[in-house]
DNA sequence: TAAAAATACTCCATAGGTATTTTAT
DNA sequence: ATAAAATACCTATGGAGTATTTTTA
């Protein structure tokens, strides 16, 4: 029982003729009806009654057409679906992004996609890189939006955007109240500093800062969150720093947000994905509207201070 | 997309192993992976991410597996049924039978046909042996119960049993009260006749037999059923001629019943089908059960005689 | 290095084609 | 006489096989 004979077998009972039914599916008399035949053979029995001029189903062509033509329409239907998948009509992406970016540009993202890729279903996850990296390669997930470069494992990166670090200080602080608002890194770097926890990329950049500047951190607390930091730090608990992206979240929080000068190394935000892995067209979609919201081209302090 | 390649399919998502479903499918392994791959091609985008050791579906993969499943088990359904219909535990078979035996042969063939074959279902239908000859010609019908041989056009016909005529006259006519019952044809061939209408095959083996004997019948009535003409012949009408198959059915109706002494011809009552053409597993069956029944080892009068 | 998938190639079964015959109206 | 299906025969596509290489855990 082969997919064509059941084509070719409904096309006889549609059209009560082996010739147009040859005719509709584009082959020719002879080898529709050897098709036919093959299958009656398999099955053991006659499918149709042929009367000469006349063809008519038999009693067991008609049970078997019914399923002949659920299979099909089944069949129909999937093709329907990927056509639409290609299309760009339906799908679905999954994206992961890491905690110290993800309230910051997911909302952008998921609208302007939304807008563009309206039938496309995107599958959120915020994780630590390591866990996203370990779900890209394994398949589970598409695209990850996560601090560049990537040290180990074959991984295809695209850059999005710097990102800059701010100091977060209590609205009483020295620096905040002096004019100009100047700071240098090495001013503040004996302050209680309020850090993420171990395993966000973040938190790691923050150490090799200060490291590269032969300081010693004075760490009083490490969080989760910066929701969390920005609280203790308005409550005078000791300082923090934050990504730039993140400005205008905190910019109401009670905390002085200061530029530093001259400005200390920036992150770099990129899109990657499993290198050698096929991207499927919701994947490429999703890329095309990260890069034209966030691209290289319009950095995203400036998206921010328009907004 | 062809069914070997949907079966592959499934088999690698169920094991996520192309080894281990090449081995379930009984093909090799690179057949295997050449199919799955021709599948992706055609569908434009990866089925699988292909993990080194470890095989997963793509979201791709997942939204085919659905289809594939489904139209994959609807083919198990058909080859199901199919296998049903040649085990005699499902089908139908269509049986047709003329109006002068249906009512006193049918019900007992339904009642055993149930028994031996309770799965199937049979259609009857009660037509002239005009009309049934063209259905079984024409594929729409089995078998039919007629009186044989047919004249014209390619029937296979099983005899069944010899069916022979009875007079019936009014309880009150002379042939009744008289002992012994002794009736020649002769003797009451000028008597008033009820006769069934034009088209029953019994109306003319009767005028066949007023032919032969060189009389012209003096028909008084004719009617679409024994029913009437025994009415009829009840409250004196007439004579009329019924089969003897149907002398139980009209013990207690008012009307006698005699045999002709010497015996007038029978009709013969046979089994017929479209010569030439299938006969499905479940119309065998029924002729079976039919021959049993009635086969010619068990003529129907004795039959009736022991109910 | 061992296990799994991909690649390279060979072969043959068969779907599909053309030409023709048979059949039924 | 004609239209339709069956039959006969041929061709070539592609499914399946074996041998081998590549890859990764």
């Amino acid at each position: 029982m082969e997919l064509h004979q059941l084509r070719y077998f409904r096309a006889v009972a549609r059209f009560r003729s082996f010739t147009r039914a040859a005719e509709h599916e584009h082959v020719a008399q002879p080898s529709l009806s050897q098709q036919i035949r093959k299958l009656e053979d398999e099955l053991g029995a006659r499918l149709f009654n042929r009367l000469g001029r006349r063809v008519t189903l038999t009693a067991f062509g008609e049970r078997l057409l019914d399923h002949a033509t659920r299979v099909l329409q089944e069949l129909e239907g999937a093709r329907q679906e990927i056509q639409e998948i290609q299309c760009l009509r339906r799908g679905s992406v999954s994206l992961g992004a890491i905690p110290t970016l993800a309230p910051f540009l997911l909302p952008r993202i998921l609208k302007a996609f939304a807008e563009s890729c309206p039938g496309i279903a995107v599958k959120v996850q915020e994780d630590l890189t390591a866990s996203l990296l370990t779900r890209l390669s394994e398949g589970e997930m598409d695209l990850a939006l996560l601090t560049v470069p990537i040290r180990a494992g074959d991984f295809a990166t695209r850059p999005l955007m710097e990102d800059r670090m701010l100091l977060a200080v209590p609205a009483s602080h020295a620096v905040w109240k002096r004019r100009p608002r100047r700071v240098t890194f090495r001013e503040v770097a004996n302050e209680p500093l309020l850090l993420l926890k171990d395993g966000h990329c973040f938190r790691d950049d923050v150490l090799k800062i200060c490291k590269r500047g032969r300081v010693n951190p004075n760490v009083v607390f490490e969080g989760g969150q910066f929701d969390t930091l920005i609280s203790l730090v308005a409550s005078g608990a000791g300082i923090t720093l934050i990504p730039e992206m993140a400005r205008e979240h905190y910019r109401h929080s009670g905390v002085g947000l200061l530029e530093f000068h001259p400005p200390e190394p920036r992150r770099t935000i990129g899109i990657v994905r499993a290198k050698g892995k096929f991207v499927a067209p919701g994947a490429q979609a999703l890329i095309e509207v990260i890069v034209k919201t966030f691209g290289p081209s319009r950095p995203v302090a400036a998206e921010n201070r328009r907004e």
